[in-house]
DNA sequence: AGCACGCCGACT
DNA sequence: GTCGGCGTGCTC
């Protein structure tokens, strides 16, 4: 081609600037088209926004390397969706960008043919065939779901707990073939495999004909997982996509199960565990409209689905939704906007939504709908125990060690909450009682047995004992406080016969071990569940009847103004877990202040009036939701060089009206991976002079200052964490 | 973020 | 004399 018939195009490149650079291509490239390019002394990919209307006539510009793809990858709802994110995030545009595409898509180059996964299917044989007839009940149950689902996908089967083996030997009786999974799209079973309550049948005609927002106020258990699963089977019977959200850790194997016999089809995920390519596959047939339903985590809001037509967002409050470094954004705010932009309905769940979602109830923004408890939901009675008038042993007061005995001997199970931030094994120094500190953070060493290692959780450093104290020197550290593994030892020698579970990071790793015990705490044996936040998260364990939070104080003393909220949803979660389907089950909480307001509340109220009185207290104090934050933050191996960043910007900035400014200030933990972070908190009533003082702050940055070197700097719109 | 250019300390 | 420390500046 001739270079005269080259025309000038925007590229969002892959880098963290807040600008597009021009570059000339071939006529006819389209937006959202990928590209290779030479930027600066190297190559790196891009996406074309469009054509450059302003082309800068001052210098030379160089030509695309290459176009990898003759269509756009990127569809242009989320060209649409990069562009929002990077004007509400204040996020570099390459980076909004690069965040929309596949790992495996981002260096701008050509793409690897994704071969579909093989799936499982009846042979004529094995469809006229009764299972019974078959010997090993495995092959039996296996025949049973193909006969029910046609197909089975190898992530399926592994999500039914079958193995390649079972599979393989109704393949060498000619029962069943594998076969390239096909390109016509799955659809649903037409008719539910079960009945919905008149509650649930109720709320869920309200939702199908709701137009706003909605937000689905309901326990665990309470049927919402029925409801999402109902009115997906209505959307995809259009037709039509649909997309649910889970929290990290609730995205089980036995959800996507759930799903797919409920639906009678195969349904896709996307997690983080995933490789680069299965990804790829999985996004490339959402674009097609090839995949009907996706369960994914956070990320998976940025999926391209070609014919949106539900969002879901299960556990909405939960706090791995926002991300946490690159591009800050909210998966349910995110969600929202999509769902908007594809004018379809988007439904919040949670039995104890964010407070910012309960305030859109209130001023009618959002729809909300009530699910009631299922009747066989026994009473639950909560009460305060005054650790400062009971003997304690490792945490335990004398009064719950003796119901501990009584739920017990009645062949039930009992539940411990132990919120880490509170009870931290934490290492002392015998010889000068100095707290042993992480060397690269400000935070403290917490001790693991088995091995034996001090290690920071927020950096990985680790360190075998004997260990010098940071103070003194001497080698003469002992664990102070209580961990759970140190209090899973005491529970085995109090009670040498019972069964201890232990939920927490370090026993449970990977969603496999977090379903296998959650299936051996529902099996109901009498035993003892040692947990902590993850047990917010686990599943309805009905033989549960008593449950006993160690720590209820433990958040109430954060300097966060969302410690009472976060504390009273954890409160409402853990309890939440036990009592169902049993006349009377007990919740006792361990405090040192019996007479904490919060806890009182707690004791009486349901989480919507508790909230609501949240929410006043937040109206009192101008806080979220009553008005916004954002922060700007700088990262730097020195403090001072931090903190003079983050202070020249306050001084050259002139903040429009209506915008208040504190700090610069230290982040909450200051230091993390040897690096310190300083916070410039930015606080209005209305949300556009707060994103006028940003874009001048990013304008300021970008153009007039001089960025000391090692200094990583950025935006938190709506932050969670300070 | 990368990457080169450039200007001062201890090494074969 | 140079190898390399990381401060500074730039990327169409």
């Amino acid at each position: 081609m001739d270079a005269s018939d080259c025309v000038p195009y925007a590229v969002a490149v892959f880098c963290p600037l807040h600008q597009t650079f021009t570059y000339t291509g071939p006529p006819g490239l389209a937006r959202g088209q990928r590209v290779r390019v030479a930027f600066g002394n190297r190559q790196a990919g891009g996406i074309i926004t469009g054509s450059a209307d302003s082309v800068p006539t001052n210098l030379r510009l160089k030509p695309i390397q290459q176009v990898p793809d003759t269509e756009p990858l990127l569809p242009e709802s989320l060209c649409a969706l990069a562009e929002w994110m990077a004007r509400y995030y204040h996020a570099p545009i390459g980076e909004a960008y690069e965040l929309c595409l596949p790992a495996a898509a981002r260096p701008g180059l050509a793409l690897p043919a994704t071969r579909s996964p093989h799936s499982l299917t009846l042979t004529e044989r094995g469809r006229a065939l009764a299972p019974d007839q078959l010997k090993g009940a495995k092959r039996q149950q296996l025949v049973r779901q193909l006969q029910q689902h046609s197909t089975l996908s190898r992530d399926e089967l592994k999500a039914l707990d079958i193995s390649k083996a079972s599979a393989d030997s109704l393949v060498r009786d000619e029962l069943a073939a594998w076969q390239q999974e096909s390109h016509v799209r799955p659809r649903p079973a037409p008719e539910s495999n079960l009945t919905l309550s008149a509650a649930q049948q109720s709320v869920l005609t309200e939702l199908q004909a709701g137009r706003a927002p909605q937000l689905l106020l309901g326990v665990t258990g309470s049927g919402k997982t029925e409801l999402y699963i109902e009115w997906c089977r209505q959307i995809l019977q259009q037709g039509r996509q649909c997309l649910i959200l889970l929290p990290e850790i609730g995205l089980t194997p036995q959800m996507v199960a759930r799903f797919s016999q409920r639906l009678g089809m195969p349904v896709e995920q996307l997690h983080s565990g995933m490789g680069d390519a299965a990804r790829l596959r999985v996004w490339r047939d959402l674009a097609a409209n090839k995949v009907p339903l996706v369960l994914g985590t956070r990320s998976s809001v940025l999926a391209p689905f070609a014919d949106l037509g539900l969002i879901i967002v299960d556990e909405e409050h939960d706090g791995s939704y926002k991300q946490q470094d690159g591009v800050r954004y909210h998966a349910r705010d995110v969600a929202l906007w999509r769902a908007h932009q594809a004018a379809c309905p988007i439904l919040l769940g949670s039995a104890t939504p964010a407070l910012e979602t309960l305030q859109n109830a209130v001023t009618g923004r959002y729809q909300r709908h009530d699910l009631p408890r299922r009747s066989d939901q026994g009473e639950v009675a909560r009460s305060l125990l005054d650790l400062n008038r009971h003997p304690v042993a490792h945490g335990l007061s004398a009064p719950l060690v003796e119901r501990m005995d009584d739920h017990l001997q009645h062949g039930r199970q009992v539940m411990l909450f132990l919120n880490r931030r509170g009870i931290a094994p934490s290492m002392i120094c015998e010889a000068c009682g100095t707290i042993q500190h992480c060397p690269n953070c400000s935070a403290y060493v917490t001790y693991h047995e088995n091995p034996a290692r001090l290690l920071c959780h927020h950096c990985g450093w680790s360190h075998r004992p004997p260990y010098p104290c940071e103070h003194c020197g001497e080698t003469r550290l002992v664990p102070l406080g209580l961990g759970t593994a140190g209090l899973e030892q005491y529970l085995q020698q109090r009670w040498p016969d019972t069964t201890i579970w232990r939920i927490d990071r370090d026993r449970i790793r990977n969603q496999d071990d977090w379903a296998r015990i959650n299936s051996e705490v529902q099996a109901g044996q009498s035993g003892i569940l040692l947990g902590t936040q993850m047990l917010a998260k686990g599943h309805d364990y009905p033989n549960v009847t008593l449950t006993g939070i160690l720590d209820a104080d433990s958040g109430l003393f954060s300097a966060d103004f969302r410690a009472f909220e976060r504390t009273a949803q954890l409160l409402t979660q853990v309890s939440g877990r036990a009592g169902r389907r049993r006349a009377r089950a007990e919740i006792l909480l361990q405090t040192r202040l019996p007479e904490h307001p919060l806890l009182n509340q707690f004791l009486r109220d349901d989480y919507s009036t508790l909230a609501q009185r949240l929410l006043d207290e937040r109206q009192q104090a101008d806080m979220p939701p009553f008005s916004h934050l954002a922060l700007l933050r700088a990262d730097h191996p020195e403090e001072e060089t931090a903190w003079g960043f983050l202070h020249e910007l306050s001084r050259i900035l002139a903040l429009p009206d209506g915008v208040q400014a504190v700090g610069p200030m230290p982040a909450m933990m200051s230091r993390r991976a040897g690096q310190y972070r300083m916070l410039w908190l930015l606080k209005a009533t209305r949300r556009a002079p707060l994103h006028q003082a940003l874009d001048s702050a990013v304008l300021t940055i970008a153009r007039g200052m001089k960025i000391p070197s090692r200094l990583s700097w950025g935006v938190d719109v709506d932050p969670i964490e300070f």
